[in-house]
DNA sequence: CGTCTATTTGAATGTACTCAAAAGCGGTGG
DNA sequence: CCACCGCTTTTGAGTACATTCAAATAGACG
């Protein structure tokens, strides 16, 4: 059950047995089903989940209740929201699954405590999110300098996992383009794409 | 000289006398006069910078040249190419100085003995760089879900500090529009702003 | 099998872009 | 101090790309 998680987490910080079992007597194991809600916008985000199996998304919802993806998740990610989480306040994204999913879910307190105890996790929970802020502004990057159909590629090439698993049209509001775009470039890459 | 930064600590950590002029001997202060770099793209990033006065972005040049601000800091913020940052590898931000300023600045091994000596920072950086994650994300959705002039008035709402001391250029450019489109947004903001 | 949703395709529209030119502004050197 | 130069900002005209709306097809699920 949490030899992926362990994994995951020894890839930043070593830990003894000891740590390791600690650890895990902190952890929650959660299932959901496709479509299910993980955390709803307006919940105060309690976790940090672990996928240990299935995909997720992250999203928010416009003012003309239009979805806009902002992170997937699947296996050996992690998952939250962040701001609702660190301030403790209302959640402005909602989560739910895309796959029937299994999650490892860690809560506020603690990860406090575990950051008292193991001091070491706050050096990991540190790269953790530093490399989703990483992520995230090479995405802004993209998002500003190239055009939708190269987004597109990019998004295959840094998620060829992903890609193949997820609908087209949560891949269209994750890059930011309307479905009917996404399906137009689609056909002219694979056009051109034999080639490439 | 040293006031803003450790006052700008303050607000997530406490220190005691001691470690606050443990923290102090490892700061290098810089000066930097305006158009100035601080990181050229191709650097190894090797500082966190702390704004003690004046003004700077961070942006990428894509490969038709244009430039695309990922970030503006003013005094009692941080900047740096996280990125580079991080993996030690070269950076893809450029760093440049939109008004002459003084920079804060600490390497990444003085951090790695920060974190030894007083592991408190630890969560000073987890926290700065959260903020940092949560700022970055908010501009993805803000990106996706509003049209140009929506995010134009969500940026001065946001900063309104920074506004009035930004050509429109350079807001034009974090914006993710080019300076003539701005400036017809502005002329209708104008117009219709006087009444709201 | 039927219903619901996802995807494709078409046509018309709109927003922001490019290119071009003029006006405004700031700084520099004579 | 003023004239000039370079850069920023404004404005105009034509263009390109993605959108919206609509309809048809394909797929998934009960």
């Amino acid at each position: 059950m949490y030899e992926l998680i362990l994994k995951n987490i020894s890839r930043f910080i070593k830990l003894t047995a000891e740590e390791k079992n600690y650890f895990i007597s902190l952890l929650k194991v959660k299932k959901l089903r496709k479509k299910q809600y993980l955390v709803q916008e307006g919940d105060v985000a309690r976790f940090e989940h672990f996928v240990n199996k299935g995909c997720l998304r992250a999203y928010s919802i416009d003012e003309k209740g239009q979805e806009h993806i902002v992170q997937f998740a699947i296996e050996d990610w992690w998952i939250s929201d962040m701001y609702s989480f660190l301030t403790q306040t209302p959640a402005r994204l909602s989560i739910d699954a895309l796959e029937d999913s299994e999650l490892i879910c860690i809560d506020s307190p603690s990860i406090e405590d575990l950051f008292i105890k193991v001091p070491k996790f706050e050096r990991f929970f540190r790269l953790l999110i530093k490399n989703g802020f990483i992520a995230t502004q090479r995405r802004i990057i993209e998002s500003m300098s190239l055009p939708a159909d190269a987004r597109y590629c990019k998004f295959i090439e840094n998620y060829p996992l992903m890609e193949q698993r997820l609908p087209l049209k949560q891949i269209a509001s994750y890059l930011g383009i309307t479905p009917e775009s996404l399906s137009r470039i689609r056909s002219q890459y694979i056009k051109k794409g034999k080639s490439v």
